[in-house]
DNA sequence: TTGCTCCTCACGTCACGTGAGGTGGC
DNA sequence: TTGCTCCTCACGTCACGTGAGGTGGC
């Protein structure tokens, strides 16, 4: 006996639906185990056999798996009349701070990168070393400078010319490490060199600070105080090497250290 | 005996070591097991003593964590002596991939949040409806643009006056069923409202395409041709209703359909 | 009858969270 | 001695991947 058979009728093979959704048969099984596709038939043998209305559903599944959400959210929005507009908007929020974490990874990444690019053949400890600093750094920078002035310094924009995906490489240490060899051998700061240093280490701070006056003097005060914090036990003469650097800048300026500060106050 | 007792000697049960290091018991048990931080002391009834050498060991292992490394790989930095540059190369290439993956994402569900704004109580199916809505029209542009076209679209920058967060908000469809309704009726396309109609369905495209008029003339052309595969079913006659809006804008033009495409060419 | 597809367990993934049931240390 | 801390299993997470060992269907 020939019956007319429609589309309505038609029915799939766990294989060939897995075939044309690009799924895999496990995951199939996958969906009924957890009863979110259950096949309408199954075969005298047990075999699956799905029906048009279970390839719709599955269609639905994965468009709503494509959104990020997760199966037993979907399961959800499929069987009971929740809103989508929570589900969405949950998601995007999620999605939004896992968003920001990962970008501010990213450049943490990136400037770990290009320090370690300053050896030869970088290990574990220089990585190490390097992070503990930026740590402390960090910490160190809070205590120093307000919210928003810390949100400027590691939001900062590129250049216009400057391309956009490689870091700033910090010369910062570099110069330091040159400027506290003139110091040890006395040379005078007035010297060119010195002065040319000192110079250096002007436009690397501008270039991290954006140019903003009151973060440059915060930062070096930071230096001048607790820098000894950042590189424990080298023994730096860190305020000294400061005001050597000041006195290079201005040679004919009284050089007070001084002591009051525009940053937030210390709360203890 | 009083015996000197310097920090050297200094040893933690695993409950102060958490304490201190913002971890959980768990946490240490779990490195313990794994291998990845094996106290150097027990006592005799078996708890752990953590050495100084354990202290300083854990603080690597959390920094790195910091970086979103895997334990696996902490413990290969830790041990063997690897390139850190390759493993953090690898780290920023993954993320990238990640944080632009999650960055698209974050605009769709943004778009369809936005759309679904337009019903009154959006249910699953509007949400579905979308979805396989913007997978067509995404298929079917990708048939009429360039990849570089699709790029411009994608990521076109906000007005420098609107805020940067909220996605533009998708007029077209509104404007599609007034001009259809206009269609229907039999309304002369010379008419002002008609003529309204088309000026905002320009300046909506404009506002999507960028104003690239390649680009809002492919799109044209696709609505025209292929409409019915984004809206199946509906009985929409896209071609006529292209027309009639081409005839509101050009009153005084001859409008035969255009077949020529600027687009890449069929592949079969 | 021979392949090929399908079936049902069941373990593994990654970094722990969360008990259960029992013992050590001040 | 009483709490508190510590101990060792061992299951659960999320969405499947990857076999193992056996049977159905053209």
């Amino acid at each position: 006996m020939l019956v007319h058979m429609n589309d309505d009728d038609r029915v799939w093979r766990i294989g060939e639906l897995a075939q044309i959704s690009g799924l895999t048969v496990r995951t199939l099984h996958h969906y009924d185990q957890i009863g979110l596709l259950c096949p309408s038939l199954r075969t005298g043998g047990g075999h699956r056999l799905y029906a048009p209305q279970d390839a719709t559903r599955l269609y639905e599944i994965v468009a709503l798996r494509g959104l990020g959400l997760q199966l037993e959210q979907i399961r959800e929005l499929l069987t009971t009349d929740v809103d989508p507009r929570a589900l969405l908007g949950e998601q995007v929020r999620t999605l939004t701070v896992q968003l920001k974490a990962g970008a501010r990874l990213r450049e943490r990444l990136a400037a770990l990168l290009a320090a370690l690019d300053t050896a030869d053949q970088p290990t574990a400890s220089d990585l190490l070393g390097l992070v503990q600093q930026t740590v402390a750094v960090e910490r160190l920078a809070a205590e120093y400078l307000s919210p928003e002035q810390m949100e400027r310094l590691g939001h900062r924009r590129p250049e216009p010319g400057a391309p956009a995906a490689a870091p700033v490489k910090n010369e910062l240490p570099r110069l330091y490490e040159q400027a506290l060899a003139e110091y040890d051998a006395g040379t005078d700061p007035v010297d060119p060199v010195v002065r040319a240093i000192a110079e250096q280490i002007d436009e690397a701070s501008a270039a991290l600070s954006g140019g903003d006056d009151q973060v440059t003097g915060a930062v070096r005060r930071m230096w001048a105080e607790r820098g000894e914090e950042v590189y424990p036990g080298t023994g730096i003469p860190w305020a000294a090497l400061v005001e050597y650097l000041d006195r290079a800048r201005h040679p004919n300026r009284a050089h007070e250290p001084d002591r009051c500060r525009t940053a937030p106050e210390d709360e203890q």
